[in-house]
Parts: C-alpha cells; structure tokens; sequence
DNA sequence: CGGGGTTACAGTCGGAGCCTGTGACCCCAG
DNA sequence: CTGGGGTCACAGGCTCCGACTGTAACCCCG
C-alpha cells in the first residue's frame, strides 16, 4: 500500500485527539474504519505510530516525529490546491497580452499598470505588435488577449471598450484646418497618404466603402506604414489622411485634427472564443473599468 | 471528491509525458482509468488542466500554474515518510538516557559523544540520576535506556557492557595498601564505611550475600551516600569499603586501590522490554562498540 | 462488580477505481 | 482517397478497498 493523503489526515486527527473513537467521530467515519487506515499507514511505515491500549492512546517516537511532518504535508497539499483555485480564477499564472501599436501608445501603460496592480501574481506580458502578427497570435494560442481595432474576422471573439472621433489630418495651415467638423466628402478633391493595401484586408475594405459613401476614390500620393509616418508626411504638406483622435498624441506640431461627422473609431479587447479562461475576462473587467472611469484616449 | 496524492501522480505524469497513454503505461495502469482520475481532479479544481483532442495533449494555463506545486507537493510527502522511516531506524527523534551517578563520569562523555557522532539527528537527553530514581524511570517512561550497575530488577533488560575489578580502598599508607591483591576476608577486622541500606535492595542484598561468603560480617562505622563521600571517609581514616575500579579516577590522592581477587564489577545498558526501539538498540550498538574498542573505565 | 470508557476482531456491503471493448477523430503515408 | 496508427472519450462490468455493524476483550472507577 501507498500511503494516501487520507492516511494522514486520520493520522493527525488521531494524534490530536488521543483517541480513535473521539477523532473517529470527527471525521465522520466509525472507529474501526479508522483503526484499519491507521494500522495500513502503520504497516507501509513499518512501525507503530500510537502505543493504545484499553486505556487510551498515546503517540509512540516515530509518531511524534512523524506529525509535523504530515501536519506540514497536508498543509502543504491545501496550499497547492488553493494555488490551483487562484489560477482558476486568473489571480495566478501568465496573460500573453498582444497591443496594436497604434492602440498601444495611449491602452498599453494604463491597462497594464491596473492590471498588475490588482493581480499582482499574474505575469502579464505585453507586446506592441503589427494588426497580422496580432490575429495570427490570437489564433495560434501565441497570445490570449489582444487590444486593437475592428474589423477583425469572425472567429475572434471582441468587446468594445472606447470609442473616439475619427479625424481628418491636414498639414498645419489647410485652408480647412480651421474648421470645428468635416464630412469626408469635404477631402475629395485633397491629395491623400494612406497605409499600404496589404496591411490589412478587413480595415481596407471598410475604408474603400467609406470613401465610395462619400462619392469619391482618393487620390492616393503616397503610401506609409504606420501612424507616424503618416503623420510625418501630413506634416510636410504631401498630403492629407484620417486618423482615431488619438493618434493626435504622437504628433502635436505641424499637423491639424479636424472631426470627420459621425464617424467613430472603437477600440476593442480581442480574443479567441475556445480561450476563454477567467484571467481574459479579469483583464477585459480591468481595461473597461478604466475605459468607463478615465478618457483612455487622452490619456497619451 | 477530495483529491488525494494518486491524483497528483497521475497529474504529473501525464504533464511529463503529454500523453494519456504513455502515462498510463508508466503508472501501469489502462488509459481509461487514468483519464477518469484527471477529471475527476479536474472536477475538484473546477477547470480542466489538459486541452486534450484528437491530435495530442497540452497543459493548460491553470496546469501550468499547478505542476509545479504538484511536484512539490509529492516531494514533501515522500520526504515526510522517508523521515519517518528514519525515525522507524532510529535515526532521527529524541532518546533520554539515564547514567547512574557512580558511572556517569566516565561512561557519559564517550556514549554521548560518539552517539551524536553517529546520529546526528537524534535529540539525546542524557542525564546522571540515582538508582532508584533510574529504575523508576525506566519504568515510568521517563527514559529510554540507562546506564548502570546490576543487580537490578526482574522486569527490565540488561546487556553487560564492560567488567571491572572491585577493589578494596584503604586509606593511604594502611598495611594492606601495598599488596597487589587481596581477599574480602582479609579485611574482616577492619571498619567499614558503606552507603545507606535504604539506596538500593538489590545491591545491598548482593553485599551482605558477598560478606557472608567471606565469612564475617563488617563492623560499619559510618554510613554515607554516594562515592565521593565514601572516598573521602577512606581517605579521612575513618576506615575501609568496597568499590569499583573506575571510582579511583574521583579522588586520587589519600587513597589506594586494591583488586580484589575475583570480584568483578559490570556496567550494564537496561532498558524496558516494551519499549524496545530502534534507537535504544542503537545505543547499545554504540556503546558496546565503544566498550569493545576502548577501555571505558580507564576513560574518566 | 457493573457501567462506561478504551481498542481490536470478524463479517458484510457498496462504490471507487480499475479493466476491456468500442467509437470518434486526426494525421500521415501509400 | 483511403488505410493504418496515433490520439482521447464513452460504456459496461468486475474487484477490492474502505467503509459499515456487531461483538469481544480489557481497564478503570464508582
């Protein structure tokens, strides 16, 4: 026989009693179950642990050395289990956490300073990363949660958790770079810089539907991969684009941010729906209390 | 379900493998069977610790967070009944040990020393007491094991140690000190200093048997407990006694010491047959090792 | 000397944990 | 495309272990 947890259980509650028929009675079995536990943890141990006879029980050498050694075992066995109930609950263990860097200079600080501020004993680990790399990850389990923007593709799973003017980006002096709003419509005629196609299908598509909305197909001068080198050539007058307000942060000189009416840019916590543990929820629970509480889109 | 320890054997051996089936090869057990016993641990815990399918087995966040303390916990228990085993050998726990005053000075130092040598582990208790005091311990339970001299009583153990000469002690310059050897009646005439009657039946019968045996009965001047005093009658003048070699290391001036013929004096290991343990068969390993090896009476 | 306490022994029962047989599924090689 | 070898899960049955009850032996105390 092996010696079990149970082993020890009974074990201690017979040393602390001082009787079979007392600790019997507290662990809700009957007294002679209880002898049988004991002499099998007796036998495996090759030695008796209780010297008993009929007038009461008393602990024998090897069962004074042996009781803290199991009080410590199964105190150690609950520590062990609990530890395993915090991970179940996301309080330990580690969140792969993927940021859009465009999103990832305004989200990444807050959210990951109040992230680890109340779950301490979860390793976040937070990476700035490109709009492919991000879904390629959170489909092949390299992250469980990601901040980006919609659209994304059906099967990831997204909550929205800020939502921001979109604005239209003039080099600083534009005849319209006065103006408190535009409608896109305005631009047409504007020489535009625009993100390279291949970037990413979902975005592009909703961005040539917009453009077809307003009734005109920009005139495409340049394209640029990311937002400060897009801002940077609005800055030197090449051309004009359209930005989430936030991206303002990056770049105060130079360039204009006017709202484009009625068109708004969501911010989203993404992840894949059969990885959907509690420490994702935890996170998500954590960046729209922050989105609810403070204007996350200033906060750069 | 209460998890035991088999549940976290089984936990980590499929964490080791990755593998339902490898690791249930190793546990020898069937596939089946251990498949039932992770979930139901994983019942306990309340989230699965596998992503099982078609195409293998990987651990889970929670199960990630729970190898560890799994392993950890196994560890610990093993260690606890390994320590127990030691304790079952002897080799760890607490041993109080009782000398018998008029041996303690030189049978304590080299037992105890070359025990704790031995057996680090072990708590030992050494303490020198009275006869009577020695063998109600021995019977009380307050001592393990003692050192002293028989004869001693009916219901306790005894294993001989060492045998030394008895010796006549005569005050410096008497008529007899210069002989080699003696007889016990060769002193018929002389008086005698010897302890208390009431200091341990079992001795004193075996005196009067000896006196008897030698054909006179000794005309005690004085009456004085314990071998310093007696020694110092001796040397005084106050007259003659009787003891064992080994006393002459308490006082060495004032005194001689002579064998007599065919008397000898035994120290002897007693303990109480039921409480025969392995740590009191260790010290008597230890002590008969050191008897054999050196001579103990020569040592103080 | 009976009553209340202790643990030990004997016999029985139910269920936990194991087994075998089977199925669904995936991947790779032919 | 299909068969073979791999994965794990489901279903049904058996065995044995850990419970139970009933009883006995023993000690101490009133």
């Amino acid at each position: 026989m092996t010696p079990e947890l149970r082993h020890l259980r009974y074990f201690v509650a017979v040393a602390e009693q001082l009787s079979f028929t007392v600790a019997a009675r507290e662990l809700h079995i009957a007294q002679q179950s209880l002898s049988q536990q004991i002499a099998a943890l007796e036998h495996a141990l090759g030695a008796r642990l209780f010297d008993r006879d009929t007038r009461g029980t008393r602990l024998t050498e090897v069962g004074r050395v042996f009781l803290p050694e199991a009080r410590a075992v199964l105190t150690h066995a609950d520590a062990a289990l609990e530890t395993a109930r915090r991970a179940v609950r996301g309080e330990v263990g580690r969140l792969r956490v993927a940021f859009l860097v465009s999103t990832a200079n305004y989200m990444m600080p807050p959210v990951v300073r109040a992230f680890r501020e109340r779950y301490p004993d979860v390793e976040l680990l937070a990476e700035a990363v490109a709009i492919a790399d991000l879904v390629a990850g959170l489909r092949e389990d390299r992250y469980d949660a990601a901040f980006t923007r919609p659209p994304l593709v059906d099967d990831l799973v997204t909550a929205t958790l800020v939502a921001e003017p979109v604005c239209a980006v003039l080099p600083a002096g534009h005849p319209l770079a006065g103006r408190p709003e535009l409608r896109l419509a305005d631009l047409a005629g504007e020489p535009w810089v625009l993100t390279p196609r291949g970037s990413w299908e979902p975005w592009h598509r909703k961005y040539d539907e917009d453009f077809r909305a307003a009734g005109f197909e920009p005139r495409v001068v340049q394209r640029a991969d990311g937002v400060p080198s897009l801002l940077g050539l609005v800055a030197a007058g090449v051309g004009v684009t359209r930005l989430a307000r936030s991206a303002h942060s990056l770049r105060r000189s130079g360039v204009a941010f006017v709202p484009i009416a009625g068109e708004q840019a969501e911010t989203v916590m993404a992840w894949h729906p059969a990885r959907d543990r509690q420490a994702v929820r935890n996170l998500l629970d954590v960046a729209a209390g922050l989105a609810a509480s403070i204007d996350l889109t200033e906060a750069g």
